[in-house]
RNA sequence: AGGCCGUUAGCUCAGUCGGUAGAGCACUUGACUUUUAAUCAAGGGGUCCCGGGUUCGAAUCCCGGACGGCCUACCA
């Protein structure tokens, strides 16, 4: 086999391995029997005890009769030391040819260095996989921002805090769902491809179910088969998967998201208030320790209880106390005087609103529920008895972000089919007649509830892009044109 | 989709006025049995993103393209 195009380092890493086989060391290992992680032989450490352990060689020390090197495994870093009077010759010089980056497995004595550092003095290694790549820098880390996400694991090799950060996530994941099992919740999986995609307003990604000679969708929320559900009698269900939306990349959107959907029946926007703020404060303090998360611009203060205020008094706090009696006219006139786009075709409500996402809601740090907002906003939550222009409804705004909508579910199949119509127009394809049917057998009043998990990962552990918290975000396919060749298009020509 | 900025060794980055490529780490060779950013000595390594143009001469200036980042727009 021959590697046309590779590079000197690949051709020195080769040599290595070959020069490791020669002495006995088979390149890629099998099955390695571990006394535990690096973590666990650190925190079990006894001077003199005999362990196993094994991880990827970060850094060596080339002392001449002996070498120490440094291993992680991700959850820490050990340093083991080989002695040639120990290997003998042979291995030492086997050791010797490492490269970082390659996996080994050693066994040995533990023993406290000169220094201070605890260690391991290796009496046998194998070799368990050989690495014909090199690693990123050993000390300013990978920083490409597109080969940290692109190639994410050699991220997570070179920055602990990249890794930590993913350990925190799912505990996160986890303690969600033991959070709403513990108080009854089920969890259930509903359709990722459907018919029609609803429950959300959101451009969907169309996919081809050849069998049925039909264009699927790829949902853009579970609502509407969550709902279907609380007819059928589940009175407690979540589901906390992804959801797929085909819109912009940004700083806060990524195609696929990872969405929590909670639904309790015989309940009501104000019991779902209270499992949001139960259920963050919870995560906050059981995985992160702290209810003050974040640093900076960042720092958020989720110490209960939570700020409730209407979306009607925040609106007039901001343009003035009058803001609902003005004309349309001078409406748009004091929206543009604040700086706003305004298009002449806009009805008051989306003026109103572009206020709100504008100039309101990202000023909104501290966890804030705005409620009662314009019904033509939510077409799928009850209206408020007292005002009918507005739903019993929250939204959770945690950073200057919506971080969770919660509704006093609609369960009149009639309004439900008047507000679909309204908002789909004339397009009556959108309303979703199977849903309706469900709802016209009867659906308990309900209490929802929406999280957005990966952007409130973004507040708990404190970073600016959502990229930062799903480990394989969206990017564009690399180019396979040729041209650049770094050995693995031509290996794999037959 | 629009605007601004960027792309130089495997990685992290310099590169002055346009004069033909640099550092640290990594790699190779040698010395060293408690080092830890090991140290010391020597050496190898470049499609300066791609294509075109200007010029005696382009990493550098101009045009086009690709890719990336940031901001804006749609969206959660």
């Amino acid at each position: 086999m021959t590697f046309q195009g590779e590079n000197e380092i690949r051709a020195q890493r080769m040599a290595n391995l070959e020069a490791l086989r020669a002495a006995g060391f088979e390149p890629w290992g099998g099955a390695f029997a571990r006394t535990g992680s690096l973590a666990e032989i650190r925190t079990a450490f006894e001077e003199g005890r005999a362990v196993a352990l094994a991880g990827r060689v970060l850094t060596t020390r080339d002392m001449g009769k002996s070498v120490f090197a440094h291993l992680t495994d991700g959850s820490d870093r050990f340093q083991v030391y080989a002695r040639g009077n120990i290997l003998g010759e042979e291995h030492l010089a086997a050791f010797k040819r490492l490269d970082l980056g390659d996996i080994i497995g050693a066994e040995g004595t533990l023993f406290t260095t000169r220094t201070g550092e605890k260690t391991l003095q290796i009496s046998r290694w194998v070799l368990l996989a050989k690495a014909l790549r090199p690693l990123p820098e050993k000390w300013h880390g990978l920083r490409d921002v597109e080969a940290r996400y692109r190639q994410r694991y050699l991220d997570l090799i070179a920055n602990p805090e990249v890794r930590a950060r993913f350990d925190q996530r799912s505990r996160a994941v986890r303690e969600i769902r033991n959070y709403l099992c513990e108080r009854g919740f089920l969890e259930v999986e509903t359709p990722m491809i459907q018919p029609q995609a609803g429950g959300a307003a959101a451009r969907p990604f169309v996919t081809r179910y050849e069998a049925l000679n039909t264009d699927m969708y790829l949902r853009i929320a579970p609502e509407l088969y969550l709902k279907r559900l609380l007819v059928g009698g589940f009175d407690k269900v979540f589901e906390l998967n992804r959801n797929f939306r085909n819109e912009g990349l940004s700083r806060s959107h990524n195609p696929e998201f990872t969405m929590l959907e909670v639904y309790e029946a015989y309940a009501d926007m104000r019991a779902m208030k209270t499992l949001a703020e139960g259920l963050i404060t919870h995560l906050a303090s059981t995985v992160f320790g702290r209810l003050v998360v974040g640093e900076g611009d960042n720092r958020v203060d989720l110490t209960p209880p939570w700020r409730e205020i209407t979306y009607r008094e925040l609106v007039r706090d901001a343009v003035g106390p009058d803001w609902f009696d003005l004309p349309m006219a001078e409406a748009r006139r004091r929206a543009a005087a604040l700086g706003l786009t305004v298009p002449e075709e806009w009805a008051f409500w989306q003026i109103t609103h572009e206020v709100y996402e504008k100039l309101i809601e990202r000023t909104l740090r501290d966890p804030t529920f705005v409620t009662r907002l314009p019904a033509e906003l939510v077409p799928l939550a009850k209206r408020c008895p007292d005002d009918p222009s507005v739903v019993d409804v929250f939204e959770l705004v945690i950073g200057g972000r919506e971080i969770a909508p919660g509704y006093s579910e609609l369960n009149d199949p009639l309004e439900q089919r008047k507000r679909f119509e309204e908002q789909a127009g004339e397009d009556v394809q959108k309303v979703d007649e199977e849903f309706l049917e469900a709802m016209e057998h009867g659906m308990p009043p309900a209490g929802g509830m929406g999280i957005g998990v990966d952007r409130l990962l973004m507040i708990l552990t404190g970073v600016d892009a959502i990229r930062d918290v799903i480990l394989f975000p969206q990017l564009k396919p690399r180019e396979r044109a040729g041209g650049r060749v770094d050995g693995e298009e031509e290996m794999a020509a037959t």
